[in-house]
DNA sequence: CGCATCTCAGGAATACTGAGATCA
DNA sequence: CTGATCTCAGTAGTCCTGAGATGC
């Protein structure tokens, strides 16, 4: 017997008009699937690491702290993926011998390789997320978005 | 001395255009300006919480899994919110004597008055992330994410 | 039997805090 | 001393899985 007395079940509207609700249930959807294909490198990467490669990879070396300011991630969360990064060869970590506290970060070559590999899964990604929305839709909730999220 | 070398340090460009990072920075955002705005009610109560509140008071008495489907919550972490809710008064369960697998779960008066105290929570941090745009925007934006997100 | 419900234990990824050590 | 950097330990909230007990 299959669902008996439903007793409510369905989406409340009044979340659908809720920005807050949307963006969550928007950031579940997207974070499963990139999740879903992260976990098809089989090596354990995860968004921290992209974003980390991404950042390298677009603006040369960097310290960790401007790596952190630049991504958006904690200070000891970056510290935690650059060593999973440097274990797996994708990056590497010299000390800064004009200024000893700082690490300078490089991506490797085989850093870039891989980040090729996770650029695909992104836009594959990217394109089953964004399936219901026209080109023009799309730019028009990037644009809108990049607003609400650069603050 | 402050910010020597900068070593790169904004956030990459390539990034901005990343659905899937928008979101993400989108939702942190969003989740920091609840959890600051919830933490003044001062009992400890969170998004999940208000979530499970607002189907109550929108659909009237529901079975937990029904709560759960609704929501976008999980089963498991329904029921320890409902704990929570339930402890504090807001809500009350009884066993549904035509079906004794499921409990019936109703908003109390004190859950209602409270849901109204976070509601308006919600509506300023709303007004906080979505100040950028203007009303039209807003309602772009809204129609958009419910495309994305209601997948 | 199959299937739904509720509960409990736990894991995973993100976001964050506090504190210590190092060094400009 | 002030302040930046890196590291480590630990917490919180969300999302999810597996498994058990109960009941249709």
């Amino acid at each position: 017997m299959p669902e008996h007395v439903p007793l409510a079940g369905s989406i409340p509207e009044r979340m659908n008009d809720r920005p807050t609700w949307l963006i969550s249930r928007a950031y579940a959807r997207a974070t499963g699937l990139l999740q879903e294909g992260f976990a098809q490198g089989g090596d354990g990467l995860r968004g921290y690491h992209y974003r980390l490669l991404v950042a390298l990879d677009e603006q040369g070396p960097a310290s960790q702290a401007a790596l952190g300011r630049g991504t958006g991630i904690d200070r000891s969360d970056v510290t935690a993926a650059l060593v999973d990064l440097e274990e797996r060869g994708l990056v590497r970590r010299d000390v800064n011998q004009d200024d000893r506290r700082r690490n300078i970060v490089s991506i490797t070559a085989a850093g870039v390789q891989r980040l090729e590999a996770l650029e695909t899964i992104v836009d594959e990604v990217q394109e089953r997320l964004l399936a219901p929305l026209s080109e023009s839709e799309r730019r028009q909730f990037v644009a809108l978005m990049r607003r609400i999220a650069g603050g």
